[in-house]
DNA sequence: TACATTTGTTTAAACGTTTAAGCAAATATA
DNA sequence: TATATTTGCTTAAACGTTTAAACAAATGTA
């Protein structure tokens, strides 16, 4: 009843040779008469073999699986990023594991040791919003296992990274608005124990200070960056005595539960209110009116991330060290911020 | 340098027992005592025991890992599929290796060949739109593999298959629109060749009949529904002598672009033309109009397609059958099809 | 011709587990 | 007390590969 997965030892029957002799021909070794190969191979393809990688990983200590670890794949940013490290994978032999965390912490742990319990040779994350405790990822390091980060990384697991400059984004996107007039800008941002959002809200402040514009607590709120918490946080900033003329919202989809309550309540966008988004998901440029946002190059990191990994692989290095590759985001103006008649 | 992975050997040593005691004693086996086996928890604990997936899946013949392969995963209807699936086989203890085909034949061919070579114990799928050739999913059947197939599936498989009722679909779309006083339906439609495509197109052309409405070829199109294949229908759409006033798109990116030419064209939406896609994707409710689309019942579909898989592990069956389970999908009305002022 | 090298193969061990079979000691049964 | 059963472990083989080592045969070299 069973059908039987045709092994290296059925080859060898048929050929009256020994398994070693297969294994050899398979891999093209320079021992083995081409005659023999073209028949390992003709008997190969006749009894439908196919490699058990769990054998030869075993044997080799390599499987040739990468493990990607993502809070989320229905992003635009995330499963490009995954789309290009596997691109560059591939190319290389190695096939990619990719598991979600769903931004949860227990998850992430679980997803980590099902990784590890794999074998993969290596791991490209980025981190669960919830994660503060890092010992699951110091387990990945004391395996000596190759561990990469991108967009949510962690300085003190002093391993390399990969992502854009939030600092610096925040920058950009100040002295956009303020070139646009606006002249009390507010900050929907995510929680300031996730790295790239701290690093967005200490660019927003430095900007601000930096145009010399009031910096007022109330303009500057934390939260999960969901829809639903881009509109509790924009009805709380509709509410206040003197509303902003500008937001910048730490994430699109925040972003466009900002919009949402905006139109809802009939303000115009751009001309009473100006808002930027961040990370250039598609939809920002579905909607009307279109919201300027940032693109963080999310094809760039995925080929680093998976080049990063290969780097570990050649050199055969196992020390990890902190490689930080930061790439600058590019602002995409549109019609949310784009006022016709500026200042 | 190289840091050495613990072993279950590792373990034995310490505690001066033979390996295979620990094996037991880690698998809680009743032939050991409790003294052993917490002897063997606490070392394991301390050495940072990591058990090797290898080596239990080549010697147990099970890997404990399903392979899933999507189209895409930056879809809400796949990343939701995925989500369920996963959901329901960790809690039976197994992990999910999930690969995108990018809608490729020969990168499912790929996919296809790297799940079999990590010996996964069964595969859920749901097929490219390029697929033609069904081989690469027969060697998946004849290895005796349990395969699944959901949403793109193929009855000439002979394999069980979930999915929704997308003839009858139409039916309900072609109905809610006369009912809103539209005479003159269009459809653009996906590849006849993808069995869900030719389905909902043989459900439009079906539905017009029975409600007595002429069928026009001018306003029956095939593509690729991407955004771009919406527009490019649409502009087709729009130039004929006389217009539709009504149009179904079977998928939710054509359908946004069809939108986005109706909105250059200062048409009118419903009540000029009445727009429905297909796929309940989360951006048609945040355009404006909002879009009229069907909900597929993503979730419904990935518990259903792993609990089919754990049925055939837990069955210990081979024999494959053709068990289609096909759910009813259900037509959320939004303001691009629902006019205030209907007949 | 004698020896060295190359060619093409085999043998056997190893990778880290699981598991059937075996066995001694402890305990139960009669 | 003698025998049967249970308990707690060990031994050894197996899963399907890879690979170092060995070796015979063929070929090259002097």
């Amino acid at each position: 009843m069973k059908k039987k997965k045709t092994t290296i030892k059925d080859i060898a029957n048929v050929l009256n040779i020994s398994a070693a002799a297969v294994s050899k021909a398979l891999h093209n070794d320079s021992r083995i008469s081409e005659k023999t190969k073209e028949n390992v191979r003709q008997v190969a393809k006749k009894l439908q073999y196919q490699p058990n990688h769990l054998a030869s990983a075993l044997r080799s200590g390599k499987s040739n699986l990468v493990g990607v670890i993502v809070p989320r794949t229905n992003s635009n940013f995330f499963s490009s990023v995954i789309q290009n490290i596997e691109e560059v994978l591939n190319k290389k032999g190695y096939s990619i594991i990719i598991t979600q965390s769903n931004e949860s912490y227990d998850k992430e742990c679980k997803s980590i040791d099902t990784l590890l319990y794999t074998q993969v040779d290596g791991i490209i994350a980025s981190m669960a919003n919830e994660t503060i405790d890092l010992s699951s990822y110091e387990k990945i390091k004391s395996k000596g296992i190759p561990l990469i980060l991108f967009d949510r990384g962690e300085n003190d697991l002093n391993v390399d990274y990969i992502g854009i400059d939030d600092y610096n984004s925040s920058h950009v996107i100040v002295e956009h608005l303020v070139k646009n007039g606006c002249q009390r800008i507010a900050h929907i941002g995510g929680y300031k124990r996730t790295r790239i959002y701290n690093n967005r809200i200490r660019g927003y402040v430095d900007a601000l200070k930096k145009h010399k514009l009031p910096l007022d607590a109330e303009l500057l709120t934390e939260g999960d960056l969901t829809i639903e918490d881009g509109r509790i946080k924009m009805r709380q900033l509709l509410s206040l005595k003197t509303r902003p003329d500008a937001v910048y919202v730490a994430g699109d989809y925040a972003a466009l539960g900002a919009l949402q309550v905006l139109k809802e309540h009939k303000i115009l966008v751009p001309e009473e209110i100006s808002l930027v988004g961040f990370g250039n998901e598609p939809f920002t440029d579905m909607v009307t009116p279109k919201i300027t946002s940032v693109n963080q190059h999310s094809a760039e990191i995925g080929k680093q991330a998976a080049n990063t990994f290969l780097k570990y692989i050649e050199n055969d290095t196992i020390e990890q060290s902190l490689n930080k590759i930061i790439l600058t985001a590019k602002l995409i103006v549109r019609d949310s911020s784009n006022k016709k008649t500026p200042l």
